[in-house]
RNA sequence: GGCGGGAUAGCUCAGCUGGUUAGAGCGCAUGAUUCAUAAUCAUGAGGUCGAGAGUUCAAGUCUCUCUCCCGCUACCA
């Protein structure tokens, strides 16, 4: 399957510069990426591996008015951070960019251009919200205000972060400007669009007929968005942060996020080399895009789309996208600080590198959402990396120096069962290609473990501390292939775990091996002086783990508390008596309820308010069901404007009390009354 | 509600185009062993393959219905 290629792109998401970088991030796309371009490389292939900080868009530039400082200054921090974290974890990129580079400016700009020059895209007005005071339109992330579901009054235009739940501008109450605190108003702008509806045809084709090989969650979502209809995407944004519109008379706009970053990807390649082009534009280059679920849109629909309009460029053989990492049975999340930081674990853990990568290939979320817990990590180090690869290779290094002084000895007359065993180990290989061209990284991972299984088990069954004593001339044999596994080791593991790698050839003292040369039971010669034997692992005690478990405890603990802080909200504005009496508040019956079709949350309720009989849509039906609201009395809002909510009119809101922890809980009167009572 | 993914031994996961007694690693039990970081090796116990129905000579593997988890999405006054 190589042959057709003469050369590989591979690309790793942009980790977005406003946060470090965590195990997610890496088990999701980093680690995958780095064991297929190091096994590529070792394989002598023409690879190169690009990534980069994607440092536009609008949470910078909030992080960066939080922090009183300039958005350049965060993305600077973050992207140090991150590109300092990467190298100490071994993540080999040929190089690892950022999106503010001029390279990339430049690159982005002429791209937009193109396709603006060719009628690609296609202009809209529409009316967005406006800040008079800081003459700016507001992207929907700076329009806060109350959230409508839980309350919370410092909730975004587009996302609520207390309750997850997604938002539009219009619905926040009272939304005000992040920027500068006004009212802000809907004026006219004008953005460019993608018409991504007119690559549809192409897009079924291309993925749908041409591409089953790709994995179940990558082809499926796929389908699924192609089979909704797509729609024309807005590329550009109003917005001072990221890259100017090349077009006259477009000030104050820049690329929209989503369209600059993966041009990134370019940008990249041209910062590393000015043969660029043979990468981006052959047909023999085979370009693979690794990333996490959540960027299977962008990556599958998307970007193929923009390179296709544009015209010239290769498109993505394979885009394997990893589902998400759970940390100890938990979301991940940046905001509420639970998570394992890289540069974090890299301080706390110094020369464990090797187990993160083990830890997070082993368990990597390949086909569903999978859960990182520190038990796992120490039983996989210290029965796996100690106990199987660490333990053999010490075995046979130890028996070597013991009893030859560290010279390789010459190998006799070969057994039966050493040939099977020298057989066994060579027979790795083409699993463990398969697995890795295929992207089954776990997989190749447990076939690189068993040759270090296949070297345990050789020596408990040729015991040379016995024979020894009794045929000293057999045990060179038995040791020359020992250490001939030893070195097939260092090979087969060098994708996953480098520094282990390097360390086993360093104590072999010989030089790197080549990917061909897996199976060869001639890579270390006799009469070869070996170095000193060291440990290539350390158990990994219990008071480390429990002082990790510790310092989650404590982060969720901290969580609970600002949580509780927060959950009484402060006292609203006073309103006049006037304005109070305009509430008509009533005690009213619940006569029916049902669900309303294609909701999730929506109960049509028929009330009888003592004034009429009406009905009233409410999003409870999560929280109670029909049977145990009917017969109840409860309070609600008469003379509210009615609303349409799917198809439904809704006259009137029932009131309810929810505290900040989503609890939700009807109000009743402590005895029967009669309907139509006023609450005042 | 719509769409996508997942549900297989105590735990983490393999099981390709349906075909002999359903596999691996860890954990557990028993035995062997002592070169090795109490590390290894062998053997074994453990599963009505989420539930139900169907197609078939034959289903973990195909079809339908349902349940539960995880995403995305939807007009949650």
């Amino acid at each position: 399957m190589t042959e057709k290629y003469k050369r590989y792109l591979v690309t790793s998401a942009l980790p977005y510069a406003n946060g470090p970088v965590h195990i997610g991030h890496l088990a999701g796309v980093y680690i995958p990426s780095d064991i297929y371009v190091r096994y590529l490389r070792l394989k002598g292939c023409d690879v190169i591996s690009v990534c980069g900080s994607d440092e536009h868009g609008v949470p910078i530039t909030i992080k960066a008015r939080k922090e009183g400082i300039t958005p350049q200054q965060v993305v600077d921090r973050y992207h140090q951070l991150i590109k300092t974290s990467f190298e100490r974890l071994g993540i080999s990129f040929d190089i690892y960019s950022r999106t503010s580079s001029p390279v990339h400016a430049e690159t982005a700009s002429a791209f937009f251009r193109k396709l603006y020059d060719e009628g690609k895209f296609i202009e809209r007005t529409s009316e967005q919200y406006y800040d008079p005071e800081a003459q700016t339109f507001l992207a929907d992330r700076y329009i806060v205000g109350t959230c409508p579901k839980c309350g919370n009054d410092r909730a975004y235009g587009d996302q609520c972060e207390k309750c997850g739940s997604t938002l539009s501008p219009d619905e926040l109450i009272e939304p005000h400007s992040a920027v500068s605190g006004s009212v802000p108003e809907k004026r006219m702008t004008k953005h460019w669009y993608l018409p991504l509806n007119e690559y549809e045809d192409f897009l079924r084709r291309w993925i749908l007929e041409g591409h089953k090989e790709w994995k179940t969650n990558v082809y499926g979502q796929c389908k699924s968005w192609l089979d909704g209809g797509l729609q024309p995407r807005a590329v550009s944004r109003d917005l001072d942060w990221g890259i100017p519109v090349p077009v006259e008379g477009a000030e104050g706009k820049v690329l929209y996020v989503w369209f600059d970053a993966p041009i990134g990807y370019i940008s990249a390649t041209k910062e590393l080399t000015p043969d660029w082009e043979k990468y981006w534009k052959s047909e023999d280059t085979k370009m693979v895009h690794f990333i996490g679920k959540d960027n299977i849109v962008f990556h599958c629909i998307v970007f193929p789309s923009m390179l296709k309009a544009h015209g010239g460029f290769i498109l993505p053989e394979n885009v394997p996208a990893n589902e998400f990492l759970n940390l100890e049975g938990d979301k991940i999340s940046t905001s509420r600080n639970w998570a394992i930081w890289l540069h974090e674990y890299l301080d706390e853990f110094p020369g464990k590198e090797d187990v993160l990568r083990y830890v997070l290939c082993a368990n990597a979320p390949e086909t569903k959402d999978n859960d990182f817990t520190w038990k796992d990590f120490q039983s996989r180090n210290n029965s796996e990396l100690v106990a199987v690869l660490g333990n053999f290779v010490n075995r046979a290094l130890v028996l070597t120096t013991k009893y030859y002084n560290g010279v390789v000895p010459a190998a006799g007359e070969l057994t039966d069962y050493d040939r099977a065993t020298l057989a066994e180990m060579a027979a790795v290989k083409g699993s463990l290609e398969n697995n890795i061209e295929t992207f089954h990284f776990r997989e190749a991972l447990k076939d690189a473990m068993n040759i270090a299984r296949i070297g345990n088990k050789y020596l408990a069954d040729t015991e040379p501390w016995k024979v020894v004593k009794s045929d000293p001339k057999r045990v060179e044999t038995i040791l020359h292939i020992a250490l001939q596994i030893t070195a097939n080791t260092a090979i087969a593991i060098e994708p996953f775990m480098p520094f282990a790698a390097a360390k086993i050839l360093r104590m072999l003292a010989v030089d790197k091996f080549g990917w061909e040369q897996l199976g060869a039971s001639d890579l270390v010669p006799a009469g070869h002086a070996i170095g000193k034997p060291e440990l290539l692992f350390e158990k990994i005690e219990d008071d480390v783990i429990q002082r990790q478990l510790d310092k989650l405890a404590e982060i969720k603990a901290a969580n609970l508390a600002a949580e509780a802080s927060q959950s009484v909200e402060q006292q609203k504005d006073t309103v006049s008596f006037d304005d109070f009496q305009k509430m008509d508040i009533r005690v009213a019956k619940i006569l029916a309820a049902e669900k309303i079709a294609k909701t999730k949350k929506l109960l049509k309720l028929t009330v009888d308010t003592g004034i009429d009989k009406r009905e009233i849509v409410s999003g409870i039906a999560d929280r109670f069901t029909p049977e145990e609201l009917i017969g109840r009395q409860v309070l609600v809002l008469v003379n509210l404007e009615p609303r349409e909510m799917k198809g439904v009119l809704s006259n009137g809101m029932i009131l309810m009390a929810e505290d900040a922890a989503g609890s939700l809980r009807l109000l009743q009167p402590d005895g029967e009354v009669s309907n139509g009572a006023i609450v005042r």
